[in-house]
RNA sequence: GGCUAGGUAGCUCAGUUGGUUAGAGCGCACGGUUCAUACCCGUGUUGUCGGCGGUUCGAGUCCGCCCCUAGCCA
């Protein structure tokens, strides 16, 4: 049973870099949950921020010829606009070098020294000095010979350090994660913690020397050092909260907070450092830590070299809108899992969902009252019991998801009624009602339709803030927080507007893209093609169509491959062409693939090149390979066995 | 290498405790409708539910082995 506060907090996002899509997602998730909460009526605090001390921000300052706290004072700039772009509400946004934020650190740590919960000790190790972590030998190692890392990017450094003893509260922590299933969500990252913690826990040196790195919270007992960056961060949770160290109380209207939205990459730093640190200091521990994933970009096109392979948030809100980005982002997968990115997918989804089913539904709606009925809600007697389940159906779903994080499954919800407004507009035929002169029954029937746009505008006011204020507005609904009680009692269902309230017909409200903007379609245009005029092809032996006529190249699969016994290099294979028995074909791609992983793929194979033997296996065929000087890929074709390629 | 989670329709995915003809959305094909943003509605299409073996009257669902992918750890 949740109280009347709400406290939801995104991560604060480290101020090395301007803000991308992996910030932007979740910050909207938790604004869509805030927005949620507070038109249900529960008092909330939702807080983003910035996280601006540490070795790189000092780094970046130094640079620029700035202190760092210019620096941050500018960077920060970028993220309140982006937020404010996106539609961000947030009650407060924190800054790591914030007074309060401050103050509390240094209390923080001050109370667990004198618990006994800090100790000194000595740390030797290799410094990376890009991550601003030790790494053991054998990691320096690996990402030396990798290539990632050069020796120089590593430190050999022997100081003393801080302590926190986190590996005194490694049972508790399996106990509560043990005893509360959602505290950690989804359940494969709660497993990954507990894999985590199946292994010794160490301690966590949590102080960097003022001498190394000086950008930073002053440890209260010991002015040579610093706090380590991440220790500074995790407590801003409790800042937001008004937590005290001397034992007020009053940060217990916020705490615990209901929900931690992070990225999976910060999972350990949460799960772990952070929890560990409440049980120190004595703090409850959070609801629930949700850790989300990543949008990938699959767009397989080229893309141009300014803008790079990247979403870009604010492209797509100039070319569709803050609300349909939003909408998109919420509605395309769920919140935790990964997602594939395309804007491909991206117009798709628009043009589906906010175009062709909701914005399409409220405007016939719209459009047939007003040009039959005049514009003002028509009265009716009852709504359509069918019509009337289905929307209290969606409404308790919605609410439901929604309140626990499942934006995507919420919105699914909502749009069954979305889906089964527009049949019903089918199925009662409103044209012919009005043909016949059937008034009453034509009036009951729209009169249902404005409904679930009413409905529709309520529920998305957490998704799509600006878009669900105008459809109630078109529809003439007052008051939409009163409303949305009436909705989610199930008090009244399809029964919100008031009879006689004028409607807005305007345009629609999500205008159909019959193309990609142009704003978007330019990222695409293949550089190739931009001045191909002026670019010579290279000079080549060229072969007349003839020539290539003579090949016969045929589809394959693997039936077989093993090793060459007398060729290092050599895979010999069978290859079934369609024919009465299968080829065998000797191929030069053994450091590129095993035996086993061929088995089973299609290829390419050259058919009507003569046989012939190597290293005395007969070979009779060839099987087209790309790459360099070392093969990296088979061609590979949709087809059966036996199709030709032409 | 260890651990965990997955592998289901062309694509993206859903499938509680094993139970009748395996689903949704998108895409595609055909049909209907005309209020609407060339939209909406209906019907249909395709699946060896990764592979092999096992338990069972019955397995997408449980067990074993194998293959592949991702993540975490080393």
């Amino acid at each position: 049973m949740p109280g009347d506060t709400f406290y939801i907090t995104t991560p604060i996002y480290y101020l090395n870099g301007h803000p991308h899509i992996g910030h932007a997602y979740t910050t909207i998730v938790a604004d869509a949950a805030a927005r949620w909460q507070r038109l249900k009526g529960r008092e909330v605090r939702f807080m983003t921020g910035t996280d601006e001390h540490g070795q790189k921000v000092l780094e970046a300052a130094e640079a620029l010829g700035l202190s760092p706290q210019e620096h941050t004072d500018r960077l920060v700039v970028h993220w309140k606009a982006t937020f404010e772009r996106l539609g961000i509400a947030h009650d407060r946004f924190i800054r790591t070098t914030d007074a309060d934020h401050v103050a509390l650190v240094t209390e923080v740590l001050r109370k667990l020294y004198e618990a006994g919960e800090i100790y000194r000790g000595d740390y030797e190790g290799w410094y990376l000095v890009k991550d601003e972590v030790f790494v053991t030998e054998k990691e320096r190692e690996e990402r030396i010979a990798s290539g990632e890392l050069a020796e120089q990017d590593f430190r050999r450094i022997t100081e003393a350090n801080y302590f926190f003893r986190m590996s005194q509260h490694r049972q508790a922590l399996l106990d509560h994660i043990e005893a509360h299933p959602n505290f950690i969500q989804p359940e494969n990252r709660r497993n990954e913690v507990l894999g985590f913690l199946r292994q010794d826990l160490g301690d966590l040196c949590i102080s960097r020397p003022r001498s190394r790195m000086s950008w930073g919270i002053e440890l209260p007992f010991d002015p040579d050092f610093v706090c380590y960056v991440w220790v500074d961060a995790l407590l801003n949770y409790l800042t937001g909260a008004g937590f005290r160290a001397d034992g007020d109380e009053a940060y217990l209207k916020w705490w615990p907070v209901d929900y931690h939205l992070i990225g999976k990459d910060i999972l350990t730093t949460h799960a772990v450092y952070w929890t560990t640190m409440l049980f120190a200091l004595g703090v409850r521990q959070p609801q629930h830590i949700f850790a989300h994933g990543w949008w990938i970009s699959s767009d397989g096109a080229k893309m141009s070299k300014s803008t790079g392979n990247v979403i870009d948030v604010g492209l797509l809100c100039d070319a569709f809108g803050v609300d349909a980005t939003r909408y998109f982002f919420l509605r395309e997968i769920r919140f935790g899992a990964d997602g594939g990115f395309s804007y491909d997918g991206f117009l798709s989804r628009y043009n589906t969902d906010l175009a062709n089913d909701l914005g399409n539904l409220a405007h016939r709606a719209l459009s047939m009252t007003t040009k039959w009925l005049g514009a003002t809600v028509p009265a009716r007697a009852e709504p359509d019991a069918a019509l009337r389940a289905i929307a209290e159906r969606a409404a308790s779903a919605f609410d439901q998801h929604l309140g626990v994080l499942e934006p995507k499954e919420a919105i699914e919800a909502l749009w069954e009624l979305v889906r089964a407004g527009n049949k019903y507009v089918d199925d009662s035929e409103p044209w012919a009602l009005n043909k016949a002169g059937k008034t009453e029954a034509l009036a009951s029937v729209m009169r249902d339709l404005l409904e679930i746009c009413a409905v529709a505008g309520l529920l998305l006011q957490p998704v799509m803030p600006g878009k669900a204020a105008e459809l109630l507005q078109k529809v003439g609904l007052d008051n939409p927080r009163a409303q949305l009680a009436s909705l989610l009692s199930a008090e009244r269902v399809l029964d919100l507007l008031q009879e006689g309230a004028p409607l807005q017909l305007g345009d629609p409200l999500f205008p159909r893209f019959r193309e990609m903007p142009e704003s978007i379609a330019s990222l695409f245009v293949p550089e190739e093609t931009m001045d191909e005029a002026d670019v010579p092809l290279p000079e080549l032996e060229w072969i007349e169509y003839p020539d290539f006529a003579k090949l016969l190249l045929k589809v394959g699969v693997v039936l077989q491959a093993s090793d060459h016994p007398n060729a290092d290099k050599l895979l010999v294979m069978k290859v079934d062409v369609g024919e009465a028995r299968p080829r065998t074909i000797c191929a030069g791609i053994k450091g590129t693939f095993s035996p086993e992983e061929l088995v089973g793929r299609t290829v390419v194979v050259v058919a009507n090149l003569k046989p012939r033997k190597l290293r005395g296996i007969p070979s009779e065929g060839m099987i087209l390979a790309a790459g360099g000087e070392i093969v990296t890929d088979l061609v590979t074709a949709k087809a059966a066995p036996g199709d030709t390629v032409r």
